[in-house]
RNA sequence: CGGGGCAUGGUGUAAUGGCUAACAUUUCCGCUUUGGGAGCGGACGAUUCCCGGUUCGAGUCCGGGUGCCCCGACCA
């Protein structure tokens, strides 16, 4: 892409109200544009950044036998009364249409997926299955706070699980587990996130969380550093120990909740009577998972945990571009590599502009983050100059060896 | 929802109750320049968040709203 066409700039100064870094940063980079408290547009760059993120999940979640679908962000109210939660759930937002009539927007999915499901888990036979989306939810937060990580409006990934009986359901439970710490480890951010016991609610005794470990993060987690497991404070006091292991030295950390799994078990399968006939002729209850990810909130996660003070240094997999060719006055040696990278397939993002100082040029590649910087100018002759945004060394290079190491 | 802070061009800031609201940056034009937000000259850009009050006079003082940020409570 031609950063020349890119509609949004980049600010030298963050917006003075925003603290968090993961805010400052992607307003200041161009990557989103506050709407309200807690609502955000994706900007192009983030956006792409946005959409690495779900493809990531999106990928391991049909690893896991996830089909995906799209369910509808405009619920009727009776569908939430046939568990209760019209009247429960505080953070739901509520709207009539012009006939009075009562509608919600979505906070969560399992009412509309389980009445889904009935209409097609009959049998054993049906079962089990796998059902996840990508989609907005919204959620009347009392408090939006520290930019990406707590809005009113965000995209979530929720699957769900049907299973016949609660081991398989325990066993997908714990298959879940292993494709969420790959999810996070893809993403950049395995080292500072942890599987954290959590209040289950009203369905089991433990929830398990994902909590990524950064200052900005509004839960508070005792975590063992031997088990590399943790325990939210919400059901843990300091003097208490480490489920697994039984160490009591516990430390205690700020954290952000990037994924939560729930065991539902009946739950929702009771309110909906959602049923399946067994092989022995018997009906018996559908027992339920479900498997939250936030793929915003992990992009705030994952700039609050990878940047220094000149701006974001997006891991690869998430970067919004693969490498960022700026040219120094060198168009139209720098327009050859470009056109070049394109062709291998290689995602650039190319500083075509000719009115912008090279210093410009510099701050603004440090502060959009992108893992590779390449530099076209005079002093590079007919090679290219390379620089990783974490590391200082610089390296020249050739087209061919560039495409290479790039591939 | 309780507590605290803030509100002035797009962004960051300045302005004893007193003249035409200032500066930097951004943007635009011209020149110059190309290795860390470069230089010179010029221009555009504001109903000082809203409503009301005090005053000869309000960005500034008072009352009431609204918005944003932070702390707490809340958080499938």
């Amino acid at each position: 892409m031609l950063q020349s066409q890119l509609f949004t700039k980049t600010q030298k100064e963050a917006p003075k109200d925003e603290e968090a870094t993961n805010a400052k940063l992607l307003i200041r980079g161009g990557f989103v544009d506050k709407l309200m408290a807690g609502v955000y547009t994706f900007l192009p760059l983030g956006f792409r950044v946005l959409k690495k993120i779900e493809n990531i999940i999106r990928k391991e979640m049909l690893k896991a036998g996830g089909q995906e679908i799209l369910m509808p962000t405009l619920h009727p109210k009776h569908i939430w009364e046939s568990t209760g939660r019209w009247e429960t759930m505080d953070d739901l937002y509520k709207l009539k249409d012009k006939s009075g009539k009562d509608f919600a927007l979505g906070s969560t999915h399992e009412e509309v997926i389980t009445s889904l499901m009935k209409k097609f888990i009959i049998s054993y036979n049906d079962l089990p299955k796998y059902v996840f989306q990508i989609q907005n939810k919204f959620r009347d937060e009392p408090r939006a706070k520290s930019g990406l990580l707590r809005t009113r409006e965000f995209i979530m990934k929720d699957l769900y699980s049907f299973h016949s009986d609660e081991k398989d359901m325990e066993d997908y439970y714990d298959k879940i587990k292993a494709h969420y710490k790959s999810i996070f480890d893809t993403c950049g951010i395995s080292r500072e996130t942890f599987i954290t016991f959590a209040s289950g609610g009203s369905f089991s005794k433990y929830s398990h969380e994902f909590q990524t470990v950064t200052e900005a993060g509004e839960d508070r987690i005792f975590l063992c550093e031997k088990c590399k497991v943790a325990v939210n404070s919400e059901i843990i006091s300091i003097q208490d120990s480490c489920p697994e292991c039984g160490n009591k030295n516990l430390a205690e950390k700020k954290a952000i909740e990037v994924g939560n799994i729930f065991k539902l078990k009946t739950k929702f399968s009771d309110s909906f009577e959602l049923k399946f006939t067994d092989k022995d002729g018997s009906e018996k209850d559908v027992i339920m998972g479900c498997y939250g990810l936030g793929p915003a909130r992990v992009m705030g996660a994952v700039v609050e945990v990878h940047h220094d003070e000149n701006g974001i240094i997006w891991p690869e997999s998430v970067a919004p571009f693969r490498i960022h060719l700026l040219s120094l006055g060198e168009n139209k040696k720098s327009e050859k590599i470009y056109n070049n990278l394109k062709k291998q397939g290689i995602e650039v993002l190319y500083d075509d502009r000719e009115d912008v100082s090279a210093g410009e040029k510099f701050a603004e590649a440090d502060l959009i983050g992108i893992p590779y910087r390449a530099v076209i100018s005079e002093k590079t002759g007919a090679q290219i100059e390379i620089k990783r945004r974490n590391s200082r060394e610089v390296k020249l290079v050739n087209i061919e060896e560039l495409v290479e190491f790039l591939s």
